[in-house]
Order: C-alpha cells, then sequence, then structure tokens
DNA sequence: GGAATATATGTCGACTTCCTAGGTATAACC
DNA sequence: GGTTATACCTAGGAAGTCGACATATATTCC
C-alpha cells in the first residue's frame, strides 16, 4: 500500500522512459510496468502521463513506434530508440548527475549552531 | 560562462529555497545570490520564478516576511522560516532522497549485452 | 551632471508537463 | 454475464518555470 511520491517531478520522465525502453523495445503499458518493477514501486506512471510522453518522444524523433503483437498475443506498439534518443537520454542523464550534484552541496550545507 | 541547467526541474525549487532560508533569513535577491554560489553556480533562479516561489511559500505559511533594511541599507523583504516551514522542508528533503535513489535504481539497470 | 551597473521587488502571458477522469476494445477467468 | 488485466487514447485543468517587462534607489565611473 505504499504510494511512492505524491506527483513524479516534472522533467524526469522523459529521461526514465528513454532509459528503460534503452533495455529493449517495449510498448507502454509494458514500459509503466517495468519502471514500476525497477524503482521497486517508487514510481507509478499514469496513463494520462504515460501515453502523451511517448507520443511526445515519437514527436522529436527520440523513439520510433511499430506495431506489433506482444508477449500475450495482442497487437501494441512498441517503442524503440533512435539514435538521437540515445545521445538525447545521455545528455539527460549527464544533467541528472549535475542536477543532484548541485542539491547535494545545497543539502549538505550546514546550518549555524547557535 | 557555464550556463547551468537550461531549466529548473519543478517542484524542486521550493525545497531550494527552504533550504537557504534555515541558514538564516534572507531576502529575494540575496536568497538567489546564495543559492548560485552554494551550488557553484547551478542554480541560477530567475526573478519572474524566485518572487512568485516566495509568495506561495508565504501564503502556504512556511516562509514568514518581514520588511528590514539589509546589509545595503536599503529596504528588503526578509523570509524565516517557520515551524510548517521547517516541517515541511524536512518532509522534502526525506522525498527527494527517496526520488533520488529511486532515479538511481532506473539509471544503473544494465542493458543486456548482446 | 549623466550613464551604466548593482540592488531589490514585482507582474504578466506563454509554455510545458503532469494529473484526474473519462473513453474504447480485447481476452481470460469465474 | 461480470470482473479483471491488458492495451491504447484524449480532454480539461492545475501547477510551476521562463522571458520580458516595469519600477525604484544607490553606487560608480566618465
Amino acid at each position: 500500500m505504499s504510494e511512492g511520491q505524491i506527483e513524479l517531478l516534472r522533467g524526469t520522465l522523459d529521461m526514465l522512459v528513454l532509459k528503460v525502453v534503452a533495455l529493449g523495445p517495449s510498448h507502454g503499458y509494458a514500459i509503466a510496468q517495468r519502471l514500476q518493477q525497477i524503482s521497486k514501486d517508487f514510481f507509478r506512471v499514469h496513463q494520462g502521463s504515460l501515453y502523451p510522453a511517448l507520443h511526445r518522444l515519437e514527436d522529436r524523433r527520440w523513439l520510433q513506434a511499430e506495431w506489433k503483437e506482444s508477449e500475450t498475443g495482442r497487437e501494441a506498439k512498441f517503442y524503440s530508440l533512435t539514435k538521437k534518443g540515445r545521445r538525447q537520454m545521455d545528455a539527460e542523464v549527464v544533467n541528472w548527475e549535475r542536477l543532484c550534484n548541485a542539491v547535494g552541496l545545497v543539502l549538505r550545507t550546514p546550518e549555524k549552531e547557535s
């Protein structure tokens, strides 16, 4: 019943989706499940966030889509990472790490003792 | 001339501002400067982000404001952390750390080798 | 005296991204 | 026949950030 974070940090979803797709081509529904599993139930992507995000990433040519039969024998839209998408992912990961460091600097600044 | 990140990650500014104010009461202009210094020039808060954020935090009673004379001898609006603000800050820090761990889990998942 | 810069606060509209809530459809299971 | 899981989608609203603009004072330099 752990509810994870209240709301996804805006701007991180693209990177996370790109990363999951980099693990292997996958369709929307499965991407959300993988993300939830890998993050140990922390990230729960709502469909209203996921599908617009996938369309966004496809529009930007970071993902490309193809209809295929899924594991369950049903038609699903499989996304795979383009070269441009991989570059973007790498850039976002680097930026994420720099951001974490910067936040860390702020959080670890000690308050003065009286 | 390093330009820092393109855009602040939405949702992190509140925590950062609360943290900086926790270091000691300060006014808007100085808060932005401190944030930039502490983060080694990574965070550059735009005025159009900063002042709305400060008003937001004040509305939520996480900060309280008082007009005082600044170091330069001019009137400035000094913000200080309320008890409620400290609780909020602590909660946001905990959440941030959990989020970082979750993102880390995703980013460190290895891709299959062929 | 005048111009530029730093200090200090603020607002407005555009933009992006996320959520809630709804919708469609198929397949499996009871 | 009803429920659950799978699988896709959209519309409207809320929230936060940005860029641009506006205002005013103090200092510094020419």
